[in-house]
DNA sequence: TTGAAAGCGCTAACAG
DNA sequence: CTGTTAGCGCTTTCAA
């Protein structure tokens, strides 16, 4: 199996090699090479099926032309978007996108970046990261610059949600659906996420001070932070049930991952309870928000969270690590 | 910025850069490379940095180690599921994989499969590709294997769902879930999907070869392949109601892309009409699964699908072009 | 206007 | 057991 190569290439249209470069791939124009040259080797090179070896390409540029990005998973509606976004504006700057999940494993995570550094990626972005500051460490004593996404880190800039506010609105709806009509105070529950990541620790932090201004104490062992996976929602919700013997009022879920789990759990109650058991969850789902009525849904601003992670990707010098906070949206259900 | 190369470690190391490469990468055991030596020679990587430049590698050796893939999309249950577990078999065999996601654009998918080519991917799987065969076509000259999955063509080998049985089946489940007590025949609707795709098409004659076998014939215009995007399901679907007066009976949903758009225009019918209508899905999502009760779903084998496709990735000659169908499986609702 | 030649970092063949 | 060397395909400077 022979590729063409500009050798051929040059061999074939009776010229050299440089020349053949320039006029494929590089500024012609620069070297005004004759349009007749130029016309005969462009028709070569469609008729032989050249196509650049970019392998050799980078190498000798020392540019990749590779922009890559991490993220926990993709079967979530959330990271699907933001990796779908990413390539799309990745692309649009001619820039080759690699994305690659790493299942929030800090193992994983660790490999995906040396592999990237390893195909000189040239810049990264940590989307979900359990630890950005080590993928940031790994990165650049190589020139490959970091920027984090959804979960911030101290060494390179980040570009969250502004977590604490939209866990606070939604809390708030949270309390207005449901109806103490004998005046006793609701059981409210927090469920899903990891108390050590900073997305959770601020919305809990909007939730129980959401909670608190409407007079409500949540006691400590009922933020179920039990890990994002739906099936641990599930069984943190079971051992609730069995020490609390009813179901609580209202569940603040944090994450679409969770809420699976949840939905799956609420669907074995009777259905009075299950019927008025208020949810919201931070994360928006298009099924949810069709058939979820009774669960009003945060969704995170991808599109200006993508369009920040580019203004600093497109630009030249490295900038002021930075903790960018962009606004979520509160989106009710049809609430049949 | 200056990167350690394995020149630098062979200096460092009063070595040469082959033994260098020979104990970072290679297989050292080989050359018997003192045992010592190697150990200097990794501590000296370790301290300094170093990490293999992966483009002088590919270059070099004429093998990139990439293996590509082309998505329709991410944000959709099916096709996230293959690509997270396109890339765990991919990595557990050390190839480093890149997928990236077209659309349904045949103009992205070509320029999407030259990248590859570019890159130099050993081999491309191209998931629900408009024209599977433009893209063989495009790859075959250089070297590079193709697979289809989801949507088959005629010069590679294909890894598709039984699209025909699955859908005879799911329309089964629909017809028994209309009860019409009057006698009269049901109305039934095909929704979403292109006319021209293999699996459209597969699944239409299971639609309507088992509504025959129903004694139900329905008519050639109520099959409303109007493209798989919600809004289109949604626009398709209000067009009907515009001329048949009221909705149907019962719908089959190709795809939860469309699915997405008929649940939007569900939402906006009188309640009586909205609740008594049935619904089959083929694709599964799991809010579907757990707040949909009226719809029954398919689910395809999607980890059965990659098993297959690796099973090709991983034998060395080109196989014979095959295709090879996989069964979905029914998943019905929690029927509340 | 164009060609020649060096070299990006690595691997593999060969020579010791 | 280890070093030397050629060359993968490309880009870029320099020379003509």
């Amino acid at each position: 199996m022979k590729r063409t190569t500009i050798y051929d290439l040059a061999k074939l249209a009776d010229s050299s090699p440089g020349t053949v470069s320039a006029v494929l791939h590089g500024d012609w124009r620069k070297r005004r090479i004759s349009v007749s040259l130029a016309e005969r080797i462009r028709d070569l090179a469609k008729e032989t099926g050249y196509a650049i070896n970019m392998q050799a390409s980078a190498l000798r540029k020392e540019r990749s032309g590779i922009i890559g990005m991490i993220v926990p998973m993709y079967d979530n509606r959330y990271f699907s978007t933001i990796a779908q976004q990413f390539e799309q504006e990745a692309r649009a700057r001619e820039l080759f996108p690699i994305v690659t999940c790493t299942s929030r494993d800090p193992v994983l995570e660790e490999k995906a970046a040396r592999q990237m550094v390893a195909y000189r990626v040239e810049h990264l972005i940590c989307t979900g990261a359990t630890d950005p500051d080590r993928l940031s460490d790994i990165c650049a004593p190589h020139g490959v610059r970091t920027t984090n996404l959804d979960l911030p880190g101290g060494k390179a800039t980040s570009i969250i949600s502004d977590n604490f506010a939209g866990a606070h609105a939604l809390t708030e709806r949270l309390l207005g659906r449901i109806d103490r009509t004998d005046g006793t105070a609701p059981t409210l529950l927090f469920v899903g996420g990891r108390a050590s990541d900073h997305c959770t620790t601020e919305r809990v932090r909007g939730f129980t001070t959401a909670t608190a201004s409407g007079g409500i104490a949540v006691p400590t062992h009922d933020l179920l932070t039990c890990g994002y996976a739906a099936p641990k929602a599930k069984a943190s919700l079971d051992e609730y049930l069995a020490r609390a013997a009813r179901p609580p009022d209202g569940i603040f879920v944090n994450s679409t991952t969770s809420l699976e789990g949840v939905l799956n759990w609420a669907a074995a109650l009777a259905a009075p309870e299950r019927d008025s058991l208020a949810m919201v969850c931070f994360d928006w789902d298009p099924f949810v928000a069709a058939l979820g009525g009774h669960v009003t849904m945060v969704k995170q601003n991808v599109t200006e969270m993508i369009r920040r992670v580019f203004a600093i990707v497109d630009s030249p010098e490295t900038l002021a690590v930075e903790l960018i906070e962009i606004p979520p949206q509160i989106v009710d259900g049809p609430c049949r």
